[in-house]
RNA sequence: UCCGGGGUCGUUCAAUGGUAGGACAGCGGUUUUUGGUGCCGUUUAUAGGGGUUCGAGUCCUCUCCCCGGAACCA
């Protein structure tokens, strides 16, 4: 299932909560002959974001842990709203995260068996048909506390329901005419118990069925028989379907089921600061134009991480990290960034790219027969973490593209980095002082000028003297241009729309910043689509999957000196 | 308002009647040809009251706070 597990059996076997305790004494107890079933079962009308993936991992990891299976099933029981575009996006997305259903089904599969299970119910007289409207039922429910009133149609005769069922499936009746009720109880404390509604009319265009229906089945109607009959033992769900699950067993104990009877655990979704999960939120996200798309870096879709550079591995490992409770919790974004990076600073090739040039002119610079500035080749260390990943060469020469952040007429205490006078490590290469500077009319820096020590080549003094600091630079005549992308968080809240009820209101407009022109290492040229690299110093970046030299900031590198910035103010 | 579910460091997850621990974040140190990584150290928590017990985060009880539930959504 999982593409690459590094979790060692000692820790999984460690590794406990209370879904999987329950499923230890089913096995314990034969609850289920020994099967253990989960089922990952999404509505076709968005794609998948993060909070899918800590309930994708459950279902698939439990399954996995014990020997079982996992399937796919698309609860596809609203046709106003789903598509076949989502039904391949999630498929796509599901295998990118690492996992393989052991079948793909669709709640729609089960429309027949559904239907005959419902003239079942209204033979037995424990489901009617309701004709009053729509706003006079929900009036009927009661509210918290206050008991509900029943419908006349409450006691139509069981031959008289099922004419009318029969009817309503044939199309007899306008959308919205009639209803299909489970006769349940009115008064009940639980609100899902009041005579809730299994069918309505709606004459849509279903993905998969077409126009074969004009009834269909509501979620708490389809969602336990689903689970029912295609074997499933363990249906896992989140914690606002609690008040449901009385309504879930309640229908399963009146059918006749071709499998032991499932039951529901409720477990806290996943949430995350400076996010937001809403599917609804999200379509208009990108419906607005906020974002780019459901692909843009920023949002917390799979497929926008996956662009952005994250390792499917570490949101896995995330996921399997903070573990299933039904407390309510909301995880700092940092969190999973931290398992981002320490994926990444084991696998990222390093490489050296200027998002914001300055020039760095090198005076001494030797030049060759022909008055041509020689050029040096320097092989360099292409992960520091993993020796096999070996060396690369790179050419180096008298005039240099440095970070503007890294050289300070006037430094402040504690910068470590270029300035006049000043000695520093260019990577790889040698030692440079500076020794002068030149600005425009503003007094703006233009261009840096430095010696070079010709006895630290390959960046090491054999007398031993120190450096405070190492920058990465790029050989001006061998540098290849770029586009990078900068992301920060989309919402500045740490809870999107805590302060004023509307997340919107803490969208952060340009939480995008596009470098152009950045000055890049020759071989980054050759980076594949979708790979992810640590720019050194910087950060980790992904290549875009279709533009050949557009980089996104997956992460960046912890920054001691941007936080000693901060506390300086 | 009624029903249900929750409340442990800043955040999050553990501790299943017996020393409240880990991770992230923070801080300090150390190593370092990335102010990265690694390593070491360190600050901070059982919502409140009563009870049971030799012993309570854990069991009982009252109170407080948070979340969910009244679509022909899922």
């Amino acid at each position: 299932m999982a593409a690459d597990d590094t979790t060692t059996p000692d820790e999984s076997a460690e590794r406990t909560d209370f879904v999987r305790e329950r499923v230890q004494q089913d096995l314990a107890t034969d609850r289920f002959g020994g099967r253990v079933q989960t089922r990952f079962p999404p509505e076709p009308n968005g794609y998948l974001h993060v909070g899918h993936a800590k309930a994708i991992h459950l279902d698939f990891e439990l399954a996995r842990e014990f020997g079982g299976t996992c399937i796919l099933r698309f609860d596809d029981t609203n046709p106003d709203t789903e598509d076949t575009s989502f039904v391949e996006g999630i498929l796509g997305d599901l295998n990118w995260l690492g996992y393989e259903p052991d079948d793909v089904v669709y709640a729609s599969d089960y429309f027949e068996q559904l239907y005959a299970w419902a003239e079942l119910l209204v033979t037995d007289g424990k489901a009617y048909v309701d004709d009053q409207d729509l706003d006079t039922i929900r009036a009927q429910r009661g509210g918290y506390g206050k008991p509900g009133v029943e419908s006349p149609c409450r006691d139509r005769p069981p031959e008289e329901n099922l004419d009318l069922l029969r009817r309503m499936r044939a199309g007899e009746f306008d959308d919205g005419a009639m209803v299909l009720r489970a006769k349940i109880d009115m008064q009940h404390e639980n609100m899902q118990l009041r005579d809730p509604v299994m069918y309505r009319i709606r004459r849509g265009h279903h993905h998969r069925t077409r126009d074969a229906w004009v009834i269909y089945p509501t979620y708490d109607w389809a969602h336990g028989q689903s689970d029912a009959i295609e074997g499933t033992t363990h249906s896992l769900c989140t914690l606002e379907f609690d008040s449901h699950r009385p309504l879930y067993d309640w229908f399963l104990e009146q059918l006749p089921l071709p499998n032991d009877r499932p039951y529901q655990t409720e477990f806290a979704r996943l949430e995350l600061t400076h996010t937001i999960t809403s599917k609804r939120k999200l379509a208009q996200l990108v419906a607005d134009g906020v974002v780019d798309g459901w692909d843009d870096p920023r949002l917390p879709t799979l497929r926008a991480l996956r662009r952005r550079g994250y390792p499917a591995s570490a949101i896995r490992e995330f996921c399997a990290y903070i573990g299933v409770a039904r407390t309510n919790s909301r995880h700092q974004i940092e969190l999973l960034e931290s398992f981002v990076r320490t994926e990444l600073n084991r696998t990222a090739q390093r490489r050296m790219a200027v998002l914001r040039p300055l020039r760095l002119s090198i005076t001494n610079w030797p030049t060759d027969d022909a008055g041509e500035p020689i050029v040096e080749q320097f092989d360099i260390v292409n992960n520091p973490e993993n020796a096999d990943d070996g060396t690369r060469s790179v050419a180096f020469t008298g005039e240099l593209w440095i970070e503007q952040d890294d050289f300070m007429v006037d430094p402040p205490k504690k910068f470590f980095r270029l300035s006049p006078g000043r000695e520093v490590r260019l990577r790889g290469a040698y030692f440079v002082t500076c020794t002068g500077f030149e600005t425009d009319d503003d007094g703006n820096v233009t261009r840096v000028l430095a010696e070079y020590d010709p006895a630290t080549k390959g960046g090491s003094a054999p007398d031993g003297r120190k450096v405070k600091s190492t920058m990465h630079w790029v050989s001006a005549h061998h540098a290849v241009s770029a586009t990078v992308a900068l992301y920060e968080r989309l919402f500045t809240a740490e809870v999107p729309g805590e302060a004023t009820g509307d997340p919107f209101d803490d969208l952060d407009r340009s939480s995008r910043e596009v470098l152009v022109d950045c000055k890049v290492e020759a071989a980054l040229g050759d980076t594949t689509p979708g790979e992810v690299v640590q720019f050194e110093r910087l950060g980790y970046f992904a290549l875009d999957p279709r533009d050949p030299m557009w980089f996104h900031r997956t992460v960046g590198l912890r920054d001691e000196w941007a936080n000693i910035q901060k506390r300086q103010g």
